[in-house]
DNA sequence: TTGGCGAGTGTAAGCGCTTACATATTCCCA
DNA sequence: TGGGAATATGTAAGCGCTTACACTCGCCAA
């Protein structure tokens, strides 16, 4: 089938046949053009034009040990949350003169560790993975091969591993003293699962650590765990309505999350902040689009893809892994949180 | 720098050393796994699991000539639109055991070209493309190389090229219609760009055509155009409404410009649709999640993903360009479309 | 005049893999 | 019991490219 292709695309030899030349120089013109003639280099490039070739990546790559690319692997490509930072991600890749693979896990470990290996097999130079979470055999296979990867959308104190990204549990426990310190006490968290999300994990945790620090009971927190999606955002929260004590603020792992519930608080006639509080966590582009407007924590997405691109480039060129850069995020106030209702009614 | 990569990372030749057969037979352990013994292979599959080895992707596209890959170019990756369909493409794929690589071209001409030509020098066997607009050395290379392209998100009729989309045109003119039929006679419009992208041109001729139908004067249409992000949706929305007479239905090309049209409402005290009425295209989620729900047309987007694998797979079996699929798209009338204002103030 | 040097170009050896073909082994039936 | 088919495995060519090394040529200093 299609057997046309077999003398059609031009290969490095018939371009060298056309331009009267051997093919290491029409090699060369492409890698190193000031190590040939410019007559020469005129006449090669005229037949490259002339015939339309197009130098095999493939075959480039096995000899060259160097494909110029970079690949990413991140959980999910439906929703906005890493779509902002890894455009800038691949802006500044681009500017260097590389390119950037994308892979999606789907929030599965066994998925990811196989678009991993599926990316390094293509010969990706190096390697922008989410968060810590996942079989310690990546990082070997990647030290054997010489592959740097960095970490991003996340950050640990004492953490050893190249990384760009933020303290998901202090940023949460900071908004987490918001919330109590405008009086609620009873709080619900609708989170992703926290099994295999690091990032999910370490957000719930921050919540736990601030209610403990002020002294509050462990049993007035409320955990529901779900899935990325609006729809799951806006079950959780019907969930969590229907518990007694009810809360009086519902904080979520994300903003996806926190979209759904106040869709559905709005469905369940339910005013926000009112009747109950809700906040967010990314300050993706749809928290200032619902309304009431979500409070929620601000996460630099474009600095942090852009400084991930740096580091890599930079350990791509030294040879020694770059050191972990902690981001600041910060809390941006709106509409969606206020004070608990004066009557707490703590029955539904 | 990192020289350790010289003997540490395995090959086809140190897995038969390691199991005592010849390259061949771990090939074909791999790639015919029928045509070798079982014990033999079970020898072969224990070295490779000893080793850590992978088959190394370029030396073996170089030979195969076949990658199992297939190339998207769309044109971006920031908002929702174009996520859903691509993630059941890649569903539909990987099933069959092909791998997707995504590439995104910002929306611009030239770029596009780019990304399409790199993903053709790295092997892919297919390639899927959004909308017809394009230069034409594309399609004579992908003949030339035997690369079957589909284009996805729109459908003309008449076009001969292989497509699985809707007809973009029609999809508006069907909404104007009902635009029309509530009483509105003022309608304006806020566009993505419709130079380089012909959806955005087909969607504004719908309401073009379907005004005329109705005998509107042209004058009566205003348009605005601005890129794909949620602000200029806003920003567009306020020009809009300093227009002399103002428009009583904002139509917009999706939803991300309506939904940053409904904020820029909200911010400017207007009800929508009591004071004037916002619709959008392409139903992604943020449609149901905005207040008022956002009245939009409806576009199979999973669908469209899964077709157009298995138009694409189906290509490369029988090596025969499929024929163009049109899928019906329809309206789902929410709270944001709504009749004119009884007291039409033309005048703002 | 001669030797040496540098610049420009060619020759050819692989990179890691698949596969046509050759070879070895087994098995069945006349 | 022998011949040939069927099965299992090995040998080696070559995919398209880069690059070490060899070669040629013109030039200049000795």
């Amino acid at each position: 089938m299609t057997d046309q292709k077999d003398k059609s695309v031009p290969t490095i030899a018939d371009v060298a046949r056309a331009a009267g030349v051997s093919t290491a120089t029409v090699s060369r013109c492409l890698n190193a053009p000031d190590r040939v003639q410019k007559a020469t280099r005129q006449q090669v490039m005229a037949a490259i034009a002339r015939l339309g070739y197009t130098p095999n990546f493939g075959a480039r790559a096995l000899v060259a040990r160097r494909t110029n690319t970079i690949g990413a692997v991140i959980p999910t490509m439906e929703n906005a949350i890493f779509a902002r930072g890894l455009q800038a991600f691949q802006e500044t890749l681009n500017e260097r003169g590389l390119t950037l693979l994308v892979a999606s896990s789907q929030y599965r470990q066994d998925l990811e560790e196989d678009q991993v290996r599926n990316l390094i097999a293509r010969g990706v130079d190096g390697l922008l993975l989410i968060g810590y979470q996942r079989s310690e055999s990546i990082a070997l296979e990647c030290a054997r091969r010489g592959i740097h990867a960095i970490i991003a959308w996340a950050f640990e104190p004492g953490r050893p591993q190249p990384a760009v990204g933020f303290d998901n549990s202090a940023a949460m426990a900071a908004l987490t003293r918001e919330v109590l310190a405008l009086g609620h006490r009873q709080v619900g968290v609708i989170s992703a699962g926290t099994g295999s999300n690091d990032r999910a994990r370490k957000r719930v945790e921050g919540i736990r650590a601030a209610l403990r620090a002020a002294g509050c009971a462990a049993d007035s927190l409320h955990v529901v765990e779900t899935t990325y999606a609006i729809d799951a955002g806006s079950a959780a929260f019907r969930e969590l309505m229907a518990r007694t004590p009810r809360p009086t603020a519902v904080m979520c792992g994300n903003d996806v999350l926190a979209v759904g519930a106040i869709r559905a608080a709005r469905q369940m006639r339910l005013r926000v902040p009112q009747d109950v509080s809700i906040t967010g966590f990314d300050d993706i582009e749809i928290a200032t689009v619902i309304d009431p407007e979500l409070t929620t924590v601000h996460v630099p997405h474009r600095e942090m893809g852009r400084r991930a691109a740096l580091a890599l480039l930079e350990a791509l060129e030294t040879g020694t892994p770059p050191a972990p850069v902690e981001l600041a995020t910060d809390i941006r106030f709106r509409a969606s949180l206020g004070p608990p209702p004066p009557d707490p009614r703590t029955t539904a």
